[in-house]
DNA sequence: TTCATTTCTTGATTCAAATCAATGGAAAGC
DNA sequence: GCTTTCCATTGATTTGAATCAAGAAATGAA
């Protein structure tokens, strides 16, 4: 476990040894079974997290349906907006896999920034590549048909398109299953 | 005009009187002219922008179509993605309008910094905000219909609404002029 | 293994937005 | 002023995805 976690630090974050050990010493890893949620709307986040295996979703509820909006594997961070912002969450999120997850908390985190200055700076980094990230997502939602969206979603992440139900990554894409499959359909029969 | 620089920094930085001089003695202001490209597909960006006065969009040039993904009025500011990633540029920013602009380059950024150090943790501060505000837009476009995301800008952007021309208006909604005329239509008459 | 549940596929139909085409108005240029 | 160009509207038609409705396949549990 320490090295799972130590694995995903040293792909982020260059630490020394020390700073790797006041990681571990916080005490933040946790197992989650699939179908856990960990955030719900309306509430209050209390958590951050890094996906150390398995996989996790996030998704608004709209007049009963689920819309997905993020998946989250190995190595990736969840910051939930109302984590940011301690506003109620409009969104949920939860476990779409058996899950271990490091789980940080804003006293946690206040801890580390108390050990670790220096890792304001990277938080900084991360802020901004989010931040593009997000707008690169968005724009290429809008400018790309659901065929393209799909076709990106193959070339940039191939993986997770077999990792995931269908119906789960037909929401993510803004269609429903049946036009999904039929896009397969399309594309296989090319 | 330095009156209009100082009242977007204090809205934004809270500055001692030294401090917005700082910003001052830069010279970043400048005006452009209505259709004045700032940035074009291809190039490295240069320079970042505020928006002082007037209005400038940011659009993605697709098979001869403009798609607009985003518009600036006064205050706000403008980051291209590859003013960060030091990439050349995936999309178009031009001026909607006659605009006067604050300027900022990396190297006058960096005099800025070493002036005032402690916009450091304003500009993480910046990111995260930004980093929130795409992603927020990015789910409510993915959630929300056509005629909805038309109802959302206008309960949120009413002045916008009557700034820009409906076509450009359109395009940011992702849907054709005569879709928005036809919701306009619908919304009226109700 | 069998049964049940969940997920995926396929077909028929409906619906909303795009497209095509024309007209009406407003702003810009002379 | 008038003309031209650009923009917004309206109507008719087409198109692509949603919906509705069954089945088929895969997964999981007993």
């Amino acid at each position: 476990m320490h090295n799972t976690i130590t694995t995903f630090l040293s792909q982020h974050l260059q630490l020394s040894k020390e700073e790797a050990q006041a990681f571990l010493e916080l005490d933040l890893v946790k197992a989650f079974p699939k179908g856990t949620v960990l955030l719900e709307e309306g509430v209050l986040s209390k958590s951050c997290f890094v996906v150390l295996k398995g996989c996790v979703r996030s998704y608004y509820l709209v007049e009963g349906e689920e819309k997905n909006t993020a998946f989250y594997t190995e190595n990736q961070i969840v910051t939930p907006i109302s984590y940011q912002n301690q506003q109620p969450s409009e969104y949920y999120i939860s476990c779409l896999e058996d899950c271990i997850l490091c789980v940080g908390s804003t006293t946690k985190t206040e801890q580390l920034l108390n050990r670790l200055p220096h890792l304001e700076a990277i938080g900084y980094q991360l802020n901004g590549q989010k931040a593009i990230e997000n707008q690169r997502q968005y724009e290429a939602y809008k400018i790309l048909s659901p065929e393209q969206r799909y076709q990106k979603m193959l070339t940039e992440n191939p993986e997770l398109c077999n990792r995931i139900p269908q119906y789960h990554l037909a929401s993510y894409l803004g269609i429903t299953p049946e036009t999904l499959s039929r896009i397969r359909k399309r594309i296989v029969s090319q």
